[in-house]
RNA sequence: GCCCAGAUAGCUCAGUUGGUAGAGCAAGGGACUGAAAAUCCCUGUGUCGCUGGUUCGAUUCCGGCUCUGGGCA
């Protein structure tokens, strides 16, 4: 059976990848879906930095707009909700175009990555954190050793997060997670893909970054966040952590002056796409796109995309239709 | 005009009882497999303001100059 086309925009925060989606769908006949890990959030538009449904132009949308400030989101729901996304898409005839900056997200789909090994379960992850509270980072990093050596010798002492994840997983499956990140890993693409970085010079990156961040104070976002804190949603939730929100929230709460807030948001946003390229740059089948290569001109983008496409035959099947 | 305090990494500063220097932040690189806009790891040579002097040797001591704060007139 032939593999079925799928289309990835990616890139760090604020290059342009939302405007370009759009371009890129319609010279395709494809449909979108978010790969977006704060813009799947209501009430949450300015901060997300949320595609407004004018600049649609008609593209159907998915993962966008779907979800509650409180409800829980991580890579296996959107895992699942993208999927479903896709073969509705698949339905209608038309091409998938996943478009976002979570590389994690992204390679959730395209690798296909397997997360049922075990279900949630916010208990065992409870007990190991109250663990590294009780004991220390050093005291559960040692359990993790007794029983998963290898994840141990990679994950750092002071990463706790992954620590307890590796813990978890290995007491909710009986698996270690470093074998299963290698049988995930060895895995090819289920998909006909191309995969789009775009990307700019580094100081202009930033120039945008922080650009933007002037823009959405401007458009409200202190306003925003209000709302959100008037509604009750709180920073322990995963909402109420994305870059905007959390900073202030700090501010509403009287922590920080407007200044430092934006001065830590700016900051924090330039290290958020830096962590980004750093994932891009070593994912193999990357197609990178320089804006500084194609003069900045959408038109000349699409054309080099375009070429990328036919060249894989990701547009082949759909033109059979 | 006079007095005092500064002038050291992109920024804020520490330090060298004279043997050419180091922190935080910024910046750069990396990891990442159910919080990922999260979480974590690694990376510090710069005319030590300019200019004379003392000295084997000055960023460090002395003089002058320039600039920046603050004070007195």
């Amino acid at each position: 059976m032939m593999k079925k086309p799928l289309i990835v925009l990616t890139g760090p925060t604020a290059v342009g990848k939302t405007k370009l989606s759009i371009a890129l769908a319609k010279a395709v006949g494809g449909e979108i879906i978010s790969a977006d890990s704060m813009q799947v959030y209501k009430y949450m538009d300015i901060g997300s930095a949320k595609i407004r449904p004018e600049e649609m132009d008609g593209v159907p949308h998915y993962l966008v707009d779907v979800l509650d400030p409180a409800d829980e989101f991580h890579i296996v729901k959107f895992q699942e909700m993208a999927k479903e996304a896709m073969e509705k898409i698949y339905a209608n005839g038309h091409i998938p175009i996943l478009v976002g900056g979570t590389g994690f997200y992204i390679q959730a789909i395209v690798k296909d990555i397997d997360f049922t090994e075990n279900e949630e379960n916010t208990e065992v992850r409870a007990k190991w954190e109250q663990y590294a509270k009780d004991f220390g980072a050093e005291a559960l990093h040692a359990e993790l050793a007794k029983i998963d050596p290898k994840s141990a010798e990679t994950i750092p002492t002071g990463n706790v997060k992954r620590v307890v994840r590796a813990l978890e997983f290995y007491e909710l499956s009986g698996k270690r997670i470093s074998e299963h990140n290698e049988e995930q890993k060895a895995k090819g693409s289920p998909y006909n893909f191309a995969c789009f970085v775009l990307n700019d010079h580094r100081n202009l990156l930033y120039d945008r970054i922080e650009k933007r961040i002037d823009e959405m104070l401007e458009e409200g976002l202190v306003e925003e966040v209000q709302g959100l804190k008037d509604r009750g949603f709180t920073r322990n939730m995963v909402s109420m952590q994305g870059l905007g929100y959390k900073e202030i929230l700090d501010y509403l709460d009287g922590t920080l002056t407007l200044e430092e807030a934006v001065y830590i948001l700016k900051r924090d946003t330039r290290h958020f796409a830096k962590r980004q390229l750093t994932w891009f740059r070593r994912e193999p089948e990357v197609s990178w796109i320089n804006k500084y290569e194609y003069d900045y001109n959408d038109e000349k983008i699409l054309a080099a995309m375009m070429t990328v496409l036919e060249d894989k035959g990701i547009l082949g099947e759909k033109n059979g239709n």
